[in-house]
DNA sequence: TTGAAAGCGCTAACAT
DNA sequence: ATGTTAGCGCTTTCAA
């Protein structure tokens, strides 16, 4: 075992102040680019080259203690323990730093005590606002102490309509996706839908509905069927559309998963894909369509996009730019590749 | 456009010590639990009374520049990016908490500059150690700055071996797979590669071939073959391997991609899995080895493990306990399906 | 144009 | 056992 090395002491602009021979605030201006206040061109020079010549780092911590504010947000998410939505925190995270805001990011397991120490906890590192992100879109209960900081959910919204919101358009997602299938000449189209009740379920098959509808097509129950959302439920789901006296042409699943069950319903029959049944999925799981045979074409969820926006409303929100619990909504886009 | 609320001016110590009418540092003695330090019981139930009364918090920032130690560490990552190995994130997210430390995530997109812009600005918030981790395991070449505070990698090795490393211990993992193929009786096994080169390919295959020599199988190199990291590449590899005139009874796939194009090659030559064919993978992609059917055997890569025994590391490092710059090997667990 | 001084919220050495 | 005081590194009035 080795003995602690103390580390050196660093830098700190009082010593840049010393070696360029000006006040330490003379070094803050400088350093700082506070062109308001004048200073001696010498001054400004003289300060810059100390501070490169001694390698001086700022110290953020004391920087936001002085100027009481932290440039923090935090972020509260059940998603880093689903990487399934991870690119939230990568849209949420890039964002932010254009912004020079840094994100402190708490990983909970959605058990409601344990979201509240989080929140606590982040509020000790006086984040400046809050981001409560969720794995799949749903209303959520935000822990009271939440309130204390701008808040703004991503992927969620909040039941009792407080807090502003980002959330995806699943209806035009399942319009989009009806209307390809469309597209393509299909009249039959079957849909797979997840449990009911939850917003996906409700949004894709309002966009399914209305897409058929505007094409003059009167919407057949008997394509409609409700699966468990995995593969397995998508198996089954497809067995039984394939089992229709008049079998749908082209089959649109609610979600990637279903739709990998569906391709192997549809192969185990011999039929190809797209040529004899079209498939489109939703939720764009890369790994599930990216690398299905054929590439599934299918719906994104805007995950990155949900982020930014994230952060962006925050950021309005936190400069009094806004104020209203307005729900935001972004778009899910077609990803085309080759299974219609 | 409201007017920015300027938020109340949260209760500070002195708040706390004023309303209990003791000193200041009789609040920090008490809330710190310092028993070292005998104080009047009375005293400190005031103070206590005091604070939750005020709803007192303390301020993260402020105690950090007091006692010159952050409790931060930085998560430097291309991970963030790709969704695959996020779980190292919330491993060291875990392991950091129980350490009541913080991790500070910066993402980047393994762009040198930017990732030294990045670890500039982890140094600038005081972080006291910082953890670098890739996507897959590999030599990376670590930004030089980065040697200004205590650094471990995590699934990714320095070139120079000047840092130490968490790295996932591929070479067992090969073993296992294989391993299990042979107690299921099968003899004549398959291997499907990555491009040589990489550590992946090299441990994996090491485990492989000393399997099969234990078990007193001479390898057949026909049976070896490298294929592109997908499921195309997969698919091809696979029917390569089943058009041999003795083809293998159990395919080992150096990853689950590449098994799930094996599984169509298979299943297209109306073979079944794991009755004519048995199947095993590597890397445990939920969505993948979850969702094929049958699930797929396959072993795992320990990402969140290895993410807290980075910060395991990284503690004892900065706590003087450590210096070494040894590689920590973590083990690849196999996870039985329904392949084998 | 520059500098002195106070203060941000907290800890810790030192007195009392 | 409790209080005083001096920082921690930085920003920001306010004077000079």
């Amino acid at each position: 075992m080795s003995k602690k090395t103390p580390r050196a002491r660093a830098v700190t602009m009082k010593d840049v102040a010393h070696h360029a021979g000006v006040s330490r605030t003379a070094v803050s201006l400088v350093l700082n680019d506070r062109y308001d206040v004048t200073l001696a061109q010498d001054t400004r020079q003289r300060v810059l080259s100390a501070a490169a010549e001694l390698g001086y780092r700022p110290n953020a911590g004391a920087r936001a203690l002085a100027q009481q504010r932290s440039d923090w947000y935090g972020l509260v998410t059940e998603i880093v323990t689903a990487p399934f939505a991870v690119d939230v925190i990568k849209g949420a995270q890039d964002r932010a730093m254009t912004d020079s805001k840094y994100l402190l990011i708490a990983s909970t397991e959605s058990d409601p005590a344990a979201e509240t120490a989080a929140i606590e906890r982040l509020l000790e590192q006086r984040v400046e606002g809050l981001i409560y992100a969720a794995t799949w879109h749903r209303g959520v209960t935000v822990p009271e102490i939440a309130r204390e900081v701008p808040t703004v959910l991503v992927n969620c919204f909040d039941i009792e309509g407080r807090y502003p919101a980002v959330v995806p358009d699943e209806r035009v997602g399942g319009y989009r996706a009806t209307e390809r299938l469309l597209s393509a000449d299909h009249r039959r189209i079957g849909f797979i839908n997840l449990d009911p009740g939850i917003p996906a379920a409700i949004g894709r098959r309002e966009g399914y509905l209305s897409a058929l509808r505007e094409a003059g097509i009167e919407p057949d129950e008997t394509l409609e069927v409700t699966g468990h959302a995995t593969a397995d439920g998508g198996f089954a789901s497809a067995e039984q559309l394939l089992d229709l006296p008049e079998p749908p042409t082209a089959i649109f699943c609610a979600n990637d998963r279903m739709a990998m069950g569906a391709y192997d319903a549809i192969k185990e029959r011999g039929l190809r894909i797209p040529h004899d049944v079209a498939v489109i999925g939703f939720d764009n799981q890369e790994l599930i369509a990216g690398y299905l045979r054929p590439g599934l074409t299918t719906v994104a969820l805007p995950f990155e996009q949900m982020g930014a926006r994230g952060v962006d409303l925050l950021a309005a929100i936190t400069a009094g730019e806004s104020t209203a619990t307005k729900i935001v909504t972004v778009d899910c886009p077609l990803l085309e590749r080759s299974s219609v």
